[in-house]
DNA sequence: TCTAGGATCGGCT
DNA sequence: GCCGATCCTAGAT
């Protein structure tokens, strides 16, 4: 298991590590796993993109302000939970949103969870999908990854992602953030094996 | 209190 | 490629 450590270091670092490592989920129905593929860095109350941005706390915002190593999850147009893990720590406002990956353990709870016709590289290919595969909801906002028993927690198997694997990119959906939408700070492993 | 809009997805054309 | 779903949050009034 990934200790607070590898939370508490610059976004761009942990978004960086973060591409090949497992994102385990353990509830009563089982467990699923996913391989991360896609991950996006939000740099605080300096990053236009960020729910931080300019120093805004909220209610809503509050864990991202919180400890390095903890979930913040939110609700995005009403109906998708985004996953994001907090960085740095200290109140720095920083965290990283995991945007995608592949299911590599529990693809039946995972396909029950997201329907019967979904292929299995769609299980989790996106915030809103990977957010349902395992079954995250508001209530899982805050809880600390670092710490088995909570349910949720990332390992590194030993899969290496080498930087000719990792294609950067502006990010997704954050137009309103005028320039910043341009930031490099999306993250995606290329030709990874899949379903391992 | 009211209102606008959103770090998405999937179905339809 | 377009569009509707769906409801919470934040900021304005």
């Amino acid at each position: 298991m990934l200790g607070r450590e590898f939370y508490q270091r610059p976004t761009v670092r942990v978004a960086r590590d973060l591409l090949g490592k497992l994102l385990v989920r353990r509830t009563r129905e089982g467990t699923v796993a996913v391989r991360l593929h896609e991950v996006e860095a939000y740099l605080g109350p300096t990053d236009p993109a960020a729910h931080t941005f300019g120093g805004r706390r909220t209610p809503r915002v509050a864990t991202m302000w919180g400890e390095a190593g903890h979930a913040y999850v939110f609700l995005v147009y009403g109906l998708h939970h985004c996953l994001n893990l907090v960085t740095v720590g200290g109140g720095a406002g920083q965290a990283v949103l995991l945007r995608g990956g592949a299911v590599v353990l529990g693809r039946d709870l995972a396909r029950r969870r997201r329907g019967p016709a979904i292929a299995d590289r769609a299980l989790a290919d996106g915030p809103g999908k990977l957010g349902q595969a395992l079954a995250i909801s508001l209530d899982d906002d805050g809880i600390d990854v670092c710490d088995r028993p909570s349910g949720l927690w990332l390992c590194d198997d030993g899969l290496r992602v080498g930087p000719r694997r990792i294609r950067r990119g502006p990010r997704v959906g954050v137009h309103y953030a005028g320039e910043a939408a341009e930031w490099p700070l999306r993250f995606l492993a290329t030709a990874l094996p899949w379903g391992c």
